[in-house]
DNA sequence: TTGAAAGCGCTAACAA
DNA sequence: TTGTTAGCGCTTTCAA
């Protein structure tokens, strides 16, 4: 590769024997230009192999082309989250649609929040996007103190410092969509329905919790078992409801894999499902729903969408001027049938 | 938030009574510079919270203090693979300590490799981190194409495009770590070893069979079964193992999640760990050794480690100017003995 | 050791 | 519709 010396616009506008100006309003779309020329100068483009200095346009129109990803410690986990990937994926798309980059911050410990606070300040980019999952998570405040517009991928927890912050926020109805779920259960006639309840320091876990308690109002207590979003989790959880109350005859799981760690534990206990124990999940997660016998009835949202509506919500607001944008969306869920429930 | 304009150099200079050359040396380390200047810059930087503008010193240094990773499509859903947390969680931090950004390039069809040329070509990163583990990637051909400098995770599968080029990468030593397990499973006096492989167009799946065949140069290949990586295809590939040979004593599998599967599915049908079978995994994964019962004997590599030595690897090549590394790393294995062998 | 000045490549008034 | 020109904020010769 001899690393040939990159061309400028200067270049461009040179052979296609137009000025700067004209080249540049051609490269930028070719609006109020004759189309000869717009069309010399695109030739001119192609055969110089010519491409943008992004710094150099960066330096003038003060807008960056970039958006970071925030990710607090305690989430970095999350990566292996199937969840996660999806959202990502759906934010990376959405960016690429918007000609953005996608700048990933990973904050470790709290003294990173400083670095963090440091960068966001510094103008590399022009918005952030967060996940809040935690209660003690200081995300919300550091991104307003700074004052950079960002959307947040989940309900952020209010408690602590930046309770009273209204901030964007993208996510489904957790609390409708169990809802949904529990009732879909009782419809089935099932009169024990136990509920393996999300993390209590996440809104997901919370509202899915609290979807339950809505419809199932003077239930027992004791058929709440606490699980953390895993498998392994919502295996001892089941087994713990199992031995609570061996007659239950229904299980609302606060997310897929828990459901299919459930489905684990119920079929090593000898119960048929649904004939004795009806099972429904939540996410309707391809790659877990997918490799479960039965297949799993589940709370479908759409999580990639979820992803994309994140940069666009943050991208009208970032055109329509600075501010936060403080409308969030809450995306619709649904219920999908399967043959565990 | 009033928004307050960001302070130029100019204005640390106007403050501190020196000129901006004087500033921008203080800033920059401030070498050469005498002592009661420095540190009146050093003051009037605080006072005023400068932050120098990222596109201006890129514009004329040439260097963007940013580095893409770049994601193909058949490994998005790496995501999900503990491994990868770990390793981007090197990469990042190692970032981090050489004040670099790590910006996130997600390939999702075939028709992406253009779009990626074309941002890497457009010198918008310094270099590129890369993980090619499928035999079908045309990735080191297109970062080779580009001219830039590219490190990859893992070594490359040499076939297809490109396969005659030396790409630098970082990978640990498969093939002896696998020959450790397989030895010490046969020093432990197990007779009829078996071996769960991971995919074979991964060099990673590839060269751990490699390292099993090289101590058991004249197995009995009923003895090896496929698997994915992952655990439910490693519980599929011990039942499949237990169904040909019931009499099996060991079990080398091609990852951690694997041996975990296995584990589940030969507790399932009565065997005693270790004293019936003996396992042994590969990557010493806490979130996964710390959660099997018995507690997983396995082969350790350091992938966060893996993960930072990619970046120093690319940097070196960076400082001492173009044309690629052609130096790749490979980290040593250990053998880590707990319970279940 | 310090400062003056010349750009880096681009966009956006403003004029023509 | 097109071109001229003035910067954007920074680093870096080159002189002093």
């Amino acid at each position: 590769m001899p690393d040939r010396i990159r061309p400028t616009l200067e270049a461009v506008a040179a052979r296609a024997g137009v000025s700067r100006a004209t080249a540049s309003r051609v490269v930028n779309g070719g609006a109020g230009v004759r189309e000869r020329l717009v069309e010399r100068v695109r030739l001119a483009v192609d055969e110089l192999g010519y491409v943008p200095n992004h710094a150099a346009r960066t330096l003038v129109t003060r807008r960056n082309g970039a958006v970071a990803v925030i990710i607090a410690e305690p989430e970095i986990r999350i990566f292996s989250d199937p969840f996660f990937s999806l959202q990502l994926r759906g934010i990376s798309r959405e960016l690429t649609a918007n000609d953005s980059q996608l700048v990933l911050l990973m904050v470790e410990g709290s003294g990173d929040y400083d670095r963090i606070a440091r960068y966001l300040a510094g103008g590399h980019v022009d918005g952030a996007l967060a996940f809040s999952l935690h209660t003690q998570d200081q995300l919300p405040a550091v991104t307003h103190k700074v004052g950079i517009p960002t959307v947040f991928g989940g309900r952020p927890v209010r408690t602590g410092a930046g309770a009273e912050l209204a901030v964007p926020y993208v996510d489904c109805d957790n609390r409708g969509g169990a809802r949904d779920a529990v009732r879909h259960l009782a419809g089935l006639g099932r009169q024990r329905i136990a509920h393996i309840a999300g993390p209590q320091d996440q809104t997901s876990g919370i509202d899915r919790l609290d979807g339950y308690r809505d419809v199932l109002a003077d239930g027992d207590p004791t058929l709440i078992a606490q699980g953390a979003f895993t498998a392994d989790s919502g295996a001892r959880a089941m087994a713990e409801l199992l031995d609570r109350h061996p007659d239950l005859d229904a299980v609302f799981a606060g997310n897929d894999l828990m459901a299919k760690g459930a489905l684990r534990v119920l079929q090593e206990r000898g119960r048929r499902i649904p004939e004795d124990v009806a099972v429904v999940g939540f996410d309707d997660m391809a790659s877990v729903v997918e490799t479960t016998t039965p297949l799993l009835t589940t709370v479908r949202q759409d999580i990639e969408e979820m992803g994309r509506l994140m940069v666009r919500l943050l991208i009208s607001g970032l055109d329509r001027g600075e501010g936060p944008t403080p409308d969030s969306v809450i995306m619709e869920t649904e219920l999908v049938r399967r043959a565990s429930a």
